[in-house]
RNA sequence: GUGGGCGUAGCUCAGUUGGCAGAGCUCCGGAUUGUGAUUCCGGCGGUCGUGGGUUCAAGCCCCAUCGUCCACCCCA
């Protein structure tokens, strides 16, 4: 029978991975506590038709990368492919957004039908924060200040930049949009296939490609930035001077434009060059007009997302993963002889209760050489011997695993006084 | 959807002009009656991705197919 595996993109976590994911999830929640954002959980299954309506109809993400199918209602639902639509909708829905403003953040799996490499996965994750009903550059530089100092919590900060970039108002984009397809039309010929569908469909794209002919033509293109309304100029300059004022170095990147519809105004980009072709590990900005979009009253928002298979390659490409992310438990309980066998799970029991210690009994029986063995692997730096010489004297051996040190045989009285004598469980939080 | 690399033990990989299927790590046992991480000895472990073809003989050559990785496109 053939073996069923799991979907193409579509990845399983292994134990010696999660231990990195959940360092890298406590120190991004820590940061997002500094800065006052609660956390709001969405459904991963939402009507087709609000990514149709917020990503935008002509984009790649709805054409083609969707998982989409017919409930048995024959209503069409869509597995999300990104988190913004779903926080504005959710909101939206229970009167998040009335007078008041909020800072919110979201975490988990989305979808996307693509052609899997490396840091680009079928079902992927990531981490994102939405802030609603701000309309000054003091939020745009808050978030983003707050993204750089992920990369500092994470070791990371070395091997990314900022590009910044404001896409200006809609009308603003829309004639810009009209001057940029007119230069380009008439150099046709010097286009390549992709940017010639562009052309037509989305040709904003056309200025982040990555051919250097199509770069190259670019040089002589209309810039976006001779077309910015006065507001979005002001809105720019603001939030420039504040970044400045922080010490954040960044890269005006006139030709960064985002994939989705829905931005306006501010727009960056943490990119890396340490990930291959997929350098984008945190992208966000501004989308003042989305909620009304989506059916809502006017309302002024701003956030991020970051992928997190992304950024965990890159933890580890900065050679910044903690080395302490082994240790699991603080104490593995060996026994020997059946009377200690359900002695041991007792003491464990209650070494849990009183120290909060993180205790791996030896179940499963062997002999002491092969419990020993697997007290070394547990990473545990101590380990108590429970045998049936000890169980008559009413003592138990503690035996150092990691450093140097002696066992010693104590008393069981004493057992808690010695174990938190030695400091058991200091400094093992990531 | 397009292009290229790679599929051999649980993992990392050797495998010569086509001639008995290999190593290291892991795991289990022993050297040491109840002492790990070092050393030594032994053992478990295989549809060589799958299907077809060529051949006396295929892990190796040919075709197809699936998977995977990387890149294009797109994006976090």
């Amino acid at each position: 029978m053939a073996k069923i595996k799991a979907i193409r993109g579509m990845n399983d976590i292994l134990p010696e991975q999660t231990r990195l994911w959940q360092f890298f999830e406590s120190k991004i929640r820590t940061v997002l506590g500094t800065y006052g954002y609660d956390e709001i959980r969405m459904p991963m299954v939402e009507s087709t038709d609000l990514f149709k309506r917020s990503i935008g109809e002509v984009t790649d993400i709805v054409e083609k990368e969707m998982y989409t199918f017919d409930d048995r209602n024959g209503d069409s639902l869509t597995l999300r492919p990104e988190g913004t639509a779903s926080c504005v909708r959710a909101c939206e829905e229970h009167g998040l957004l009335y007078n008041q403003t909020q800072r919110l953040w979201y975490m988990g799996p989305m979808f996307r039908y693509e052609r899997p490499q490396k840091g680009r996965y079928r079902q992927f994750h990531q981490i994102g924060a939405e802030t609603f009903g701000m309309t000054g550059p003091d939020i745009d530089a808050e978030l983003i200040l707050m993204s750089a100092r992920f990369w500092r919590e994470l070791g990371i900060q070395d091997i990314v930049t900022l590009q910044l970039n404001t896409l200006g108002s809609l009308a603003a984009r829309n004639d810009y949009r009209e001057a940029l397809v007119a230069y380009l039309s008439q150099n046709m010929e010097q286009l390549d296939e992709d940017s010639k569908r562009r052309l037509t469909t989305n040709p904003l794209r056309i200025l982040d490609s990555k051919n250097p002919q199509t770069q190259a033509l670019l040089d002589g293109a209309p810039n976006l930035h001779d077309f910015l309304d006065q507001e979005s100029r002001e809105h720019f300059e603001a939030l420039r001077t504040l970044l400045d004022r922080a010490g954040l170095k960044y890269e005006i990147n006139q030709r960064l434009v985002r994939g989705l519809d829905y931005y306006g105004k501010t727009v960056f980009e943490w990119v890396t060059d340490h990930l291959g072709a997929q350098g984008t590990i945190c992208a966000g900005g501004r989308y003042d007009g989305l909620v009304e979009q989506l059916g809502g009253r006017p309302v002024p928002a701003v956030g991020f997302a970051m992928g997190v298979e992304r950024l965990i390659l890159l933890i580890e490409a900065a050679g910044s993963v903690p080395d302490n992310l082994q240790q699991k438990v603080d104490l593995f309980v060996a026994v020997a002889g059946a009377g200690a066998e359900s002695e041991g799970l007792l003491l464990a029991e209650r070494l849990r209760s009183d120290m909060q210690l993180r205790i791996q009994l030896n179940c499963g029986g062997g002999s002491l050489k092969s419990q020993l063995k697997r007290a070394d692997k547990s990473g545990a730096p101590y380990a108590l011997l429970l045998g049936e010489d000890e169980l008559l004297a009413g003592k138990i051996v503690i035996k150092p695993l990691r450093g140097q040190g002696e066992q010693h045989l104590v008393d069981m009285a004493e057992l808690t006084a010695v174990l938190k004598e030695i400091n058991l469980g200091k400094g093992l939080e990531n």
